[in-house]
DNA sequence: AATTTTGCTTGAAAGCGCTTTCATAACTGT
DNA sequence: ACAGTTATGAAAGCGCTTTCAAGCAAAATT
C-alpha cells in the first residue's frame, strides 16, 4: 500500500525493503518517539487514540514487521519454545508436534523443532543448541536423555517432557497410562479367547514401552494365564524389528494366536512377516498395536490398536509450558489411552 | 599488559546460571576485552595464542553459551532458516525435513519449521512469522502459495522452493521429474499387460500432482491406449480420498485392472476400499503409488511405487539455501524419481 | 478562586549481548 | 628511524523494551 507519489514520500524508498524498516522509521513517520511506537505495538500501556492511529497507519504503510530477535534481546523473552523430538519423520511424534504448534500459535510463540535422532547424545546437543538460541522453554518428546540431565535442564529453563513421568523443580511431565493401555490391549485379546499372546517389546530405553509390557504381563496374571517368556520378543519401535520378531517366533516354532506390539510400526512389520509366511490376519493370527497412527486405520486389515492421544498430549505440553513460563504450576491432566477395536483381531472359538 | 586485578583469581561461581554468563563475564575472567573474546570465538581474526587459551579456558569454566539472539542482532544473520511445510505429521514432508535438518546442522544453522496446514493463507502467515523472526532464508516445501507471492518473498529474502519449478531473482526451485515418474509408473503397468488403468489425482493446486497425471496420460498415448476420462478420479493426497475414489469407480461399475495414484497415501486408502469389496491385491487389482513413503514397503502387499528422493531433496534444498545466502548461484541438480517394483502389481496374462 | 495533588501520556536514555569498525599501541623489517 | 604489519581495546551500533522523570490536564484541597 505504499504511495507511489514521490512528493509525499520523504525517503526515496518505493519498495520497503524488509529489515530496513525499523521502529525508528515508523516513529519518524508517525511523528512520535520510538517508545510510543513500542507501546502501541505491545499494547501494554495506554496511548492517546490520535498517536495510536498515527503509529498504526505508519506501520501499515511501511509494512513494518518488528524484529523478534531485537525484542527477545531487549525483553529477555524470545517467544520461542524449543522442541526436541526423536525424528522429524516419525508419524507418532509428528502428531504431537502438530498439537504443540497449534497451541503455541495461539499465544504468539513459535516452536523450534530439533531432532535427537533416537539417541541421548544428540538430544543433549539439541538442548544445547536451543539454549544458545535462548528459547524460553524446552519440550522434550519422550527422549532417551537421562532423568538427571533433564532435571538439570529444568533447573535453568522451564522444561516439559512427555511420555515419561518424573518430577523436579521447573519440570513438568505429561504421560498417559501405558500400563493400563498394555493391560487393556492384552485383556481384550484374552477376552476374545486368546491364550498364547506374543508381545513385541519397544525400546527398553523408553519407559512407556516397559510400562506397556508390564500391563501385558499383569493382564495375563489377572486372567490366570501362565506367563511364557518365550512369547516376549525384543523390538525397537521400528517396522523391521516387528518383522524380525515374527520370524523369530516362527522359526522357533513357538505357538501363538495373537501378537501385541508396543507400537503400531512394529505391528506393521509383523504383519508383513506373517504375510510372507502365508499366515492371514486375523484368520490365523490376531494383531494389536499401540499408538493408533494416522495410517493404522488404513492397514489391511485395519488395525486394532490402543489410541494414544498424541495431539492432545502435544497441546497440553505446550499449555503446561506457557503456565511454567508464567510462573504457575501446570494443571496436571490425565490422558487415557483407549483401545480401538478394528479388524486385525478375531474372536477365537474353540 | 598487567592484569588490572591484583589477584587474578576468578570468582568461584559454582552453579553457572545460563543467561547470566555473558561475553563480558568471560572477558573479565580471561582478563581481556570483549572484542577479543568475540574474535576468539568466531575465529575470524588472529589472536595471540596466550589470550586465546585464556579465553577458551574461561569460557569452558563458566559454561559460556553465546546468545545467538544477540549475535543475530549485531551481525544481521540469525543463523536460522525458516521452513514452511504442509503439516508436521506428513510422512512425505517429514523425510524432506530430515534432509534439511541434517544439512543445516552441518553448517551451524538451525531450521525453524512451521506448517501451512495445506492452505495458501496459512503459508503466507508462516512466511510472515518467519520474517519477523529474521530468518536468513526460507525454504518452502511444495506449498500452495501463489508463484507470484513466492517471487515477492524471494525478492527480499533468499528463498528455495521444492516440488515445483519456477524462477525469479533470489529464488531457487528444486523439483523432480514428476512427468517422467507418472509416465514410468503407467508404462510399467502397461508393460505388465494392463490396459484399463485408473488414475487417482492429487490436489490440483500442487503442480507435481498435475505433472504425474500428464505422465500417465502420455504413457497411455505412447502405448496407443485410448484415454478414458472415466478412469480419472479426483483425490486430495489423503487416504480417505483414495478410498472414496475406489468406491466411485466400483459404484459406477467402471472396468479397470489397475490403479495408479498420485501418492502412496491415496493408494493406501484405495487398497482398503478394494479390501472392503472383497477385491484382492494384486490378484484382482494392481496398485502403483507415488512417493515410496517409509511405510510403503510394509504395506500388505508391499507397494509398487515411484520413489521420490525426499531426503536428498531436503538436503539439496538446504545446500542451495546456503549458496543463495553466500551470494552464489545454486548448482542445479536433477533428481529423478525411480520406480520401485514390489508386490502390489501383477502381470496380466490373457 | 488559587493552589496542590493525582493520574495519565510521553520522550529521553539506559541497557540487552553481541559484532565490527576505528584508532592505538606494539612490533617488524630495512 | 620510518613505513608496514599485527594484536588489542574502546566505542558505536543492531532494533527493541523498559525504567525514569518530565509535562500536563483534571481532580481535589484549602
Amino acid at each position: 500500500m505504499a504511495t507511489r507519489n514521490p512528493e509525499h514520500v520523504a525517503e526515496p524508498s518505493p519498495e520497503p525493503l524488509y529489515g530496513t524498516v525499523t521502529i525508528e522509521t515508523v516513529a519518524k513517520m508517525a511523528g512520535v518517539s520510538i517508545s510510543t511506537v513500542s507501546r502501541v505495538l505491545s499494547g501494554t500501556v495506554t496511548v492517546s487514540a490520535q498517536k495510536m492511529l498515527a503509529v498504526e497507519t505508519a506501520a501499515a504503510k511501511l509494512g513494518y514487521v518488528p524484529s523478534v530477535l531485537a525484542q527477545g534481546l531487549a525483553s529477555g523473552r524470545s517467544k520461542t519454545i524449543g522442541v526436541v523430538t526423536q525424528s522429524l519423520d516419525s508419524p507418532y511424534y509428528g502428531v504431537m508436534l502438530r498439537g504443540i504448534e497449534d497451541e503455541l500459535d495461539l499465544v504468539g510463540y513459535a516452536p523450534m523443532v530439533l531432532s535427537g535422532r533416537w539417541n541421548a547424545k544428540e538430544e543433549a546437543k539439541c538442548i544445547e543448541i536451543l539454549r544458545s538460541r535462548r528459547v524460553d522453554g524446552i519440550i522434550v518428546l519422550a527422549g532417551r536423555i537421562a532423568d538427571t540431565a533433564l532435571a538439570a535442564c529444568a533447573s535453568t529453563l522451564p522444561t516439559v517432557v512427555t511420555n515419561r513421568s518424573l518430577s523436579a523443580p521447573g519440570l513438568f511431565s505429561i504421560d498417559t497410562d501405558n500400563y493400563r493401555g498394555g493391560f487393556e490391549a492384552t485383556e481384550f485379546l484374552i477376552e476374545s479367547g486368546h491364550q498364547r499372546i506374543a508381545f513385541i517389546t519397544g525400546d527398553p530405553e523408553h519407559a512407556d514401552a516397559n510400562e506397556r509390557q508390564r500391563g501385558y504381563r499383569a493382564a495375563l496374571d489377572a486372567a490366570g494365564i501362565r506367563f511364557d517368556p518365550k512369547l516376549v520378543v525384543p523390538g525397537d519401535f521400528h517396522e523391521l524389528s516387528g518383522l524380525r520378531a515374527v520370524d523369530e517366533l516362527l522359526v522357533k516354532r513357538i505357538q501363538f494366536s495373537a501378537i501385541f506390539a508396543a507400537n503400531d510400526q512394529m505391528i506393521s512389520g509383523a504383519a508383513l512377516g506373517l504375510h510372507r509366511r502365508g499366515l492371514r490376519i486375523p484368520d490365523d493370527i490376531s494383531l494389536v498395536g499401540y499408538d493408533d497412527l494416522p495410517g493404522s486405520q488404513y492397514m489391511l486389515p485395519p488395525l486394532t490398536t490402543v489410541r494414544q492421544p498424541g495431539f492432545d498430549m502435544g497441546r497440553h505440553a505446550a499449555k503446561a509450558m506457557m503456565q511454567l513460563i508464567a510462573g504457575e504450576t501446570p494443571t496436571a491432566v490425565v490422558l487415557y489411552p483407549q483401545l480401538v477395536p478394528r479388524e486385525s483381531t478375531r474372536r477365537l472359538s474353540r
